[in-house]
DNA sequence: GCACATAGTGTCGAAAAGGATACCGTGACA
DNA sequence: TGTCACGGTATCCTTTTCGACACTATGTGC
């Protein structure tokens, strides 16, 4: 988790590299994501449980947009105490090779130095010639 | 492009979808990253030409964290007027099956209803039973 | 002497995102 | 009678991000 997004698509209609990030914007979706695509139906807590460091209204609220966005459903049983499950829909779902492909390459080339995620890989760059900030 | 992500790694140490999303936060970088694996090289105001609503400064900005985290490369000619080249470097290159993902899940299911992105998928769950919302 | 192009930097303010904390209702359980 | 679990809200405050705008340096061409 990390970052806010602040998704104003109105800004750069048309790309859908920004468009898809869009969806997974706010600082716990990519978790929510991973953990409900790698255990099924989750419930409220069981969530929390999962993503310690987050607080109750700000799980609440980015379940909530991923629920508005069409990415997750929510069903409520109306008992006491409460239960509510969380679980993907089918364009959740579908968004399942994205998040491999981001964990994939998170666990082979993020490593986390001082609380700092850095690239692991060399930055070599084989396109330049001239000096690097020659000035 | 659209949103902001304040990237604090530190809350989520370990998370490799977080960590990897930390290095494509920021308003530009999904777009950045796409124009120079298209095109390959590119001078600053080639990129800006590319994102006609980005502001120099964001646009520097941007690029000066994606250089920063080693994913391009900036080759400074020291040539009057100025040129800046920006490229890939090994570690922005091993992103590409990621944003070519993202890209194609875009181009699939998003679309821009009145300057908001949604996605077309109808969202059916077949995990709910119960009434949603039954309360 | 003037404007132009390139690739920036600096400052300011608004808006958004995120965090801390407190509070709610209900049934079970002691 | 009091407490706990569950799944939230409401309020307030701080941090971060974004955008607008102005400003810079230098060589060239007119």
């Amino acid at each position: 988790m990390s970052r806010p997004r602040a998704k104003l698509t109105k800004n750069f209609p048309g790309c859908p590299v920004e468009s898809t990030l869009s969806f997974l914007d706010g600082k716990w979706k990519g978790v929510i994501l991973y953990h409900l695509m790698m255990e099924g139906t989750l419930r409220f807590n069981e969530l929390r449980r999962r993503l310690p460091s987050v607080t109750q209204r700000m799980l609440t609220k980015q379940l909530r947009e991923l629920e508005d966005a069409g990415i997750l459903s929510r069903t409520i049983f109306p008992v006491v105490p409460p239960r509510v499950d969380y679980a993907l829909t089918t364009a959740g779902r579908s968004l399942e090779p994205i998040i491999r492909a981001l964990a994939a390459w998170g666990a082979q080339n993020v490593i986390c130095e001082d609380g700092q995620n850095v690239i692991r890989l060399a930055p070599q760059t084989e396109t330049a010639s001239p000096g690097r900030d020659a000035a």
